[in-house]
This record gives C-alpha cells, sequence and structure tokens, in this order.
DNA sequence: TCTAGTGTATTATTGCGATAATACACAAAC
DNA sequence: GTTTGTGTATTATCGCAATAATACACTAGA
C-alpha cells in the first residue's frame, strides 16, 4: 500500500492520510484486519515528520476506524466499515461539488467538464 | 458579486478568494474594467478580518490580474485575460483529478460518478 | 471643505501544522 | 535475552493564516 501525499498542498498532512485511509474502507480496499503502513515507512517514503503520520493514526484510532496493536502496528477496526458513512457516494460528493462550483466560474460547458472527468477516471486505472 | 468563502475549510480564506477571482477572470464572468467587491464589504459580509480580504487583493495584483485604483478601489487589469491560463481546462483539471482520485479510492464505478457530476452541474445553474 | 468610501501599513497576539531530537513501552523473531 | 520493529510522549522551535485595533493616503460627492 502507499499513500498520495502532496506536500504543497493546502490540505494538511495529517489529514491527507487520513481522508485516503477512511475512503480506502469505505470502498473496500482496506478490509478489517488489514495492516497500515508503518509510521516510520511512511515518514521516510515521504520525506515526512513521523509524528505527523502518528497524529493521523490516533486521530483515525479516536474515530474507530482503526485499532491499535501494541508494539505491532495499526490494523483496520472490525467495526471500521459500520462507522464508515453508509453511502461512499456522500463521501464522494464534497469533491463533485467543488468541481461543479470551478466549472461554473470558468464557463466550462457541463458537456466538456463531463467529457474531461471521463477520460481521468477511465485513463489512470 | 458575490464570494462562495468557507471559513472551515481547509483551505486558505485569501486563497479561495484568490481562486475564485482568477476563476471568474478566466471564464468571462469577470471582465478587464469590472470592480471587485470592497474588502470592506467582503469582510463585513463573512466576518473576515479586511486584512484579509486585502491580502488576497494584494496578491492578485502582484499577479497582474487586478489593479488598484488609488482611493476607489480594485478594478480587473485589462490584460488580466492574458495573464489567465490560456485553456480554462487547465484550471479546472485539478479538481477533476480530486475527484477521479476519490471515486477511485472508494471504488465507486465511473459510471455511477459520473451521473452525480453531471447531476451536480446541471441542478445548481 | 467636509464626509464617506477606497486599499493599506503597522504592531501584537493567537492557533495550527509541521519539524527536530530523544526517549519510552511493547511485541515478535532469532 | 538481545535485536528489531511497532506506536507514542515530550519539549522546543518555526512558519503561516488569521485576528484585533489603529492610523494613514487617497478619491469622489454633497
Amino acid at each position: 500500500m502507499q499513500y498520495e501525499i502532496n506536500p504543497s498542498a493546502n490540505v494538511p498532512i495529517y489529514r491527507q492520510i487520513m481522508d485516503q485511509v477512511a475512503r480506502l474502507i469505505a470502498g473496500g480496499g482496506l478490509r478489517p484486519g488489514d495492516d497500515l503502513p508503518s509510521v516510520r515507512a511512511v515518514a521516510a517514503q515521504h520525506a515526512v515528520n513521523p509524528m505527523t503520520v502518528s497524529k493521523a493514526y490516533s486521530l483515525l484510532e479516536a474515530q474507530g476506524l482503526v485499532q491499535r496493536v501494541r508494539g505491532q502496528g495499526m490494523v483496520v477496526a472490525q467495526r471500521a466499515v459500520n462507522h464508515a458513512r453508509q453511502d461512499p457516494m456522500d463521501m464522494l460528493r464534497p469533491s463533485l461539488e467543488a468541481a461543479a462550483t470551478h466549472a461554473r466560474q470558468l464557463e466550462i460547458p457541463a458537456a466538456r467538464a463531463v467529457a474531461e472527468f471521463k477520460k481521468l477516471l477511465q485513463g489512470e486505472k
């Protein structure tokens, strides 16, 4: 597993990690019992401070999505799926709304925006 | 004119303003010579500090998108359109890419994501 | 001229995200 | 038992975003 982290994004790193884990659990890419990448591994791969990763994991644990196994690591909680929102679409909608707002401000025709979106969805699978 | 500002977003307020103005100019919603909402008006409407709005305007001026008319206000620069990216789609793509990534992580079928995107584009026009 | 309306400079303060460098408690493997 | 690998607590520092409260320079209009 590998996180997609953008240090220069306007979204805090610890939040990028949290959101990705939450989506992967909701989507099924991460299942109860699965291990999460270790704090140090993530920190090294992305040149990020370990405490930043730890912060993300701690908050995920507080949300009940992840459990800490002492001396071993972080594991997706058994009840994580229940804690995830019922409809994954509810987690996607904010991103779609943002894109729709931007398209409107840019006065890009809906058809063109949709076409480009399709291309991006299919292309990088 | 009215900005859409989300104080609780993870994007800085001054950046939200900047991005909106840039998109409106690129899209044609704001044309050279048009007035921007006054610093104090925006600050009052959104319960935001005037200096935060001023910061956004100053940076937009540094980018050449906007000009300051002393004692009067901010005006969209004549050459603003040239300074805007050639293809507005280039300004939209990042949002679409983010949404596509999220859809993939949530394992939402492309067809469903596209359908929801269409709905959002048409619905709130 | 006076008033109201522009944007801005100034100074100080608050909170958050992130880093750095250690050190600790724990578990699995050899 | 020592080593290696988990996550975490601690303390301090840094930079940025935002606020607060004034004060200034300028312009348009009554």
